[in-house]
DNA sequence: CTAGAACCTCACGTCAACGTGAGGATCAAG
DNA sequence: CTTGATCCTCACGTTGACGTGAGGTTCTAG
């Protein structure tokens, strides 16, 4: 697969993918002429490496947690890589949590002040 | 009070209370050699506005709530962009969420190739 | 065979929230 | 009155994940 439907189907720039190629995410093959060709599997790895970037996770992590979906094998490094990021995740889940609910409170403080009714659509 | 004080007290470093003031999200007055004089009330300001960005909200959208907290009048500007950050927080709790899990999934994988235990000391 | 789409490699630009000196003034204590 | 801590204002450096041309090659449809 050439690169542009790689980045079409997974929703990302061509220019990210040749990011995470310096970075060591993602390997493509290339054609005698230099273009770069990717295996179908590159698409759902690109999809797992924009969710692990959308945790928060800095592409060193991520190379380090990588090659498990294509060995299957955790090394203890790994292993402890995950469990670390998650741990990571949970704790920025809470810190969200709290803000969250704060910005709640200050809605409803709002609301008592002004005509603006609390109610939100997405409650 | 002074800068160094307020910084320690809010948790912050000197540097990031005035880029505050720089953004306009801290007000400090000025002694007659020029320097900055803070209220008791800003270290709890600087400590919301931190847990504001901790949550990911942009300087200007914490300019646009942080009047609320001296009037406790909210303008419809004001309540309309509360409610975009809860909800934007919300959806980033969600991303997040679904990270976690993912990862989570990964790591019961990974302690049936290992001899690693799966049990997470945090759970 | 030819045009336009898609690809390539540099390599500098961006943006936010500060960090980090440089060089100098001010403050609090003894 | 001196000294060390604290403060001031520039103003450039940092980091990550790309964006954005520049300048040139390759692919593909007609």
């Amino acid at each position: 697969m050439r690169i542009g439907e790689v980045a079409e189907r997974a929703g990302v720039s061509v220019r990210a993918l040749r990011y995470y190629e310096e970075r060591g995410l993602v390997i493509a093959d290339r054609s005698p002429s230099g273009h770069r060709r990717y295996p179908e599997s590159a698409v759902e790895r690109v999809k797992f490496i924009q969710l692990l970037y959308a945790a928060g996770l800095a592409s060193k992590a991520i190379r380090e947690i990588l090659p498990f979906l294509d060995t299957l094998v955790a090394t203890p490094r790994m292993t402890r890589r995950l469990m670390d990021e998650r741990a990571r995740i949970r704790a920025r889940i809470d810190d969200l949590t709290k803000a969250h609910d704060r910005l709640d409170e200050l809605i409803r403080l709002s609301a008592e002040y002004e005509n603006t009714p609390a109610a939100c659509p997405a409650t």
